[in-house]
DNA sequence: CCTACCGATCGGTAGG
DNA sequence: CCTACCGATCGGTAGG
């Protein structure tokens, strides 16, 4: 347990520093310095740096992949739910899991590009398999005259980069609350899909 | 004119490889393998890393904000143009110039904060007087009842982050053309931010 | 623009 | 979790 809390530590630690500096821009030591221990004692809890990125993404990955399903859960195949409703489900449950772990969120949209190898290839895969979702959602809505949008990929696009933008600028001590930038967002988002109500 | 050559090819050399690795990902020895040069040659050209950053970095700044004086050159006071119209002339000579270079656009939104001292103040100024642009276009146009926006910092914040995670995949061949791209982009942003036509 | 070199720091290991 | 240490690489300088 004290081991335990130990790692739990130094990932907050390395996702503050990751997110303030960047991967390449942390050492080791200065994550070792921010829990107060030896450089070299750090991989007495991890086997590298590399290690500790990838355990930062990859649980934020699920994250997000998490909030995702419970929506798609809550009624599968959007039976009842209009594509409208969907799509700001999917808002919410994004923009909740970064105003949740600013940080953690932030490592996950900019320093997953520093993991090597058939890592870096499978948060590829499934941050382009959650980016999917959107691009579903929102071809559906055009399908059924609900929606506007001339390019799915690229409304998607537009959509997920604005809130990932979240991490660059959102402080949870800030003038607005998680609460309302999710409204916000939401409406922003629906809004920029949506076909108008009555055409002029 | 030589000298002039060779310290452009390494502004573009290193606007490549920060945009791939990031400015502490890559080093000074990177940037001279890729214009062909040992790495102590490199300092007949530059006088530091840094050096090379903020000639990426304050020279696309200085691209961005003539790009948005031009706007407001050709209608003064938006004297005879609609808020819309300028919220999307805004948009067209952002994705303009992120589209135009990407990898120096790239550079400018994702690594000015490895900047130092004042000139990182300089930048962090600058950027949000741009920003600003949008605030107050969007805060004009809710004022004049022809924009929705519920908190025109959140929707300038949303706006130009999508447009700035254009750098995170555009790409000049593919399958969008610069000017689809701006085209979407502009009726997206136009779309968040406008009050329906005839609410419901 | 090169060779030769500087002190500092990098991620990580050995051995306790 | 520590001390002591490893080879490699870092940004940059000297002197031509």
């Amino acid at each position: 347990m004290v081991e335990k809390t130990r790692r739990q530590a130094i990932e907050d630690a390395a996702s503050a520093l990751f997110h303030a500096h960047g991967y390449s821009g942390t050492s080791v030591r200065d994550i070792a310095r921010a829990v107060d221990i030896q450089g070299a004692s750090l991989y007495a809890h991890v086997t590298s740096k590399q290690d500790v990125l990838w355990s930062i993404v990859e649980r934020t990955a699920a994250r997000f992949e998490a909030a995702a399903d419970a929506i798609e859960a809550a009624d599968p195949g959007a039976a009842t739910f209009g594509r409208g409703v969907y799509l700001i489900a999917l808002v919410r449950a994004h923009v909740g899991v970064v105003t949740d772990d600013i940080e953690r969120a932030s490592v996950f949209v900019h320093e997953w590009r520093a993991l090597e190898g058939h890592r870096r290839e499978e948060i590829a895969r499934r941050r382009d398999a959650y980016e999917d979702r959107f691009r579903t959602v929102i071809a559906d809505g055009v399908r059924a005259g609900a929606f506007h949008a001339v390019d799915p990929v690229a409304t998607a696009a537009y959509v997920l980069t604005a809130l990932n933008g979240l991490v660059s600028w959102y402080k949870p001590d800030g003038r607005l609350s998680a609460r309302v930038i999710a409204d916000t967002y939401a409406d922003l988002s629906l809004r920029a899909a949506q076909a108008p109500r009555m055409p002029a």
